[in-house]
DNA sequence: CGGTCAGGTATAACAGTGTTATGACGGCGT
DNA sequence: ACGCCGTCATAACACTGTTATACCTGACCG
């Protein structure tokens, strides 16, 4: 089992079963429990496995940050494959709508992502980097699509990517942390709330 | 305030001052050097001392909850001070500009608040309710305030103000994760959006 | 005044954590 | 074949939260 198949590095092969058995821990007993020995013996291994993978908690504590916004892209895609074509602003609430739905549906993972749930760790500048990325990415580039139809104003689509992404985050992050209503009407009416402010024929600050 | 503030017992002087203790070593090392050895040392006392009067970290964390509902909840009424006179909208804005200050100000006690920072702790669901209602009071009221005054439209003050403490707080949460870029001016616009949606003569969502 | 009881306090012990040192094993190049 | 390097498991270390135990103080009552 050991040395036949080279095309892909055994060492990512086997970092990729110990993130995924990490997080089945994680969702399944929150952050408390993901330990090194339980990820260990989850993955068939010693607590040394971890550190010449990742070199110790924190290591594999980034990898699930990466592995997060992994699923977090997956999921968001396949939220965009079942919304109105492209240049709808419905596309960009199907996006918030996605993101609370992968906040709920994995809160450990979503905590260990912006929450500090994992009492040392921050994640790595690069690592940080590379899923705000790609989380900017798909927005930016839904947030683009409109103002090519003309449905959004023709605002820096960066900016108003930033203030779609923050409402979406607010909104989950509140929801998990048991602070807002879990009502569906009012979470859209939320997420609506930021592309409503970039509609054309909308209103301007008053100076 | 009466389920944040208790005044009579002469044992609450002792809470406030392991609270106090408590949230110092939190603010400066973070949520992983809040520990009862440390907080019992800084406090004059043995580990017992929390024990006897909190029943343990959680409760420790539990009075930590409530003390950052208090504090937050101060920097707002401070910040409210110095803002234009009830009726203008700005003032939804310089409470949110708060929340952030709260946030980059004091990041380990807002993440024990929103982010799940000690492990094994969820806050009481009545210190919840009370943060909950402690913040969305003054939100609400400011926001109905402009409405009375004819300078925001008249929807529901409490889904406003829902829209307002999720954008408020997802910048904040974001910013302090170190995914959005500490930029003075994109801050105020990000939080002018939610407000901005509710202006007279805005736009309403295409049906 | 003296005895008794209750309760807070400190000490020490326990299970569990992340991390590190110590050897033992196996594959590889020279 | 030999030495070497990396990987693995075991055990130990320092630390965590928690709990049991003993002590000591202070109030209450005969």
């Amino acid at each position: 089992m050991t040395a036949l198949s080279n095309l892909p590095h055994p060492d990512d092969l086997r970092r990729r079963e110990v993130v995924e058995a990490a997080a089945g821990l994680l969702a399944e007993d929150g952050p408390a429990g993901l330990t090194l020995r339980r990820v260990a013996a989850s993955a068939g291994g010693s607590t040394q496995l971890v550190y010449t993978l990742f070199g110790g908690k924190a290591g594999l504590a980034d990898a699930l940050y990466a592995e997060g916004f992994v699923r977090l892209a997956d999921l968001t895609t396949r939220s965009l494959s079942n919304a109105p074509p492209p240049g709808d602003p419905d596309r960009v609430v199907a996006c918030g709508r996605a993101y609370c739905d992968f906040a709920r549906g994995d809160s450990a993972l979503f905590s260990l992502m912006f929450g500090r749930a994992i009492p040392g760790f921050t994640p790595r500048r690069e690592t940080r980097r590379a899923g705000r990325d790609a989380t900017m990415g798909q927005l930016v580039r839904t947030v683009a699509e409109c103002q090519a139809e003309g449905t959004l104003v023709s605002d820096d689509a960066e900016r108003v990517a930033h203030v779609c992404w923050a409402t979406a985050h607010g909104v989950a992050s509140l929801l998990v942390a048991g602070l807002l209503p879990d009502d569906d009407h009012a979470l859209t009416t939320m997420l609506r709330t930021p592309v409503l402010a970039h509609l054309p024929g909308g209103a301007t600050w008053p100076s």
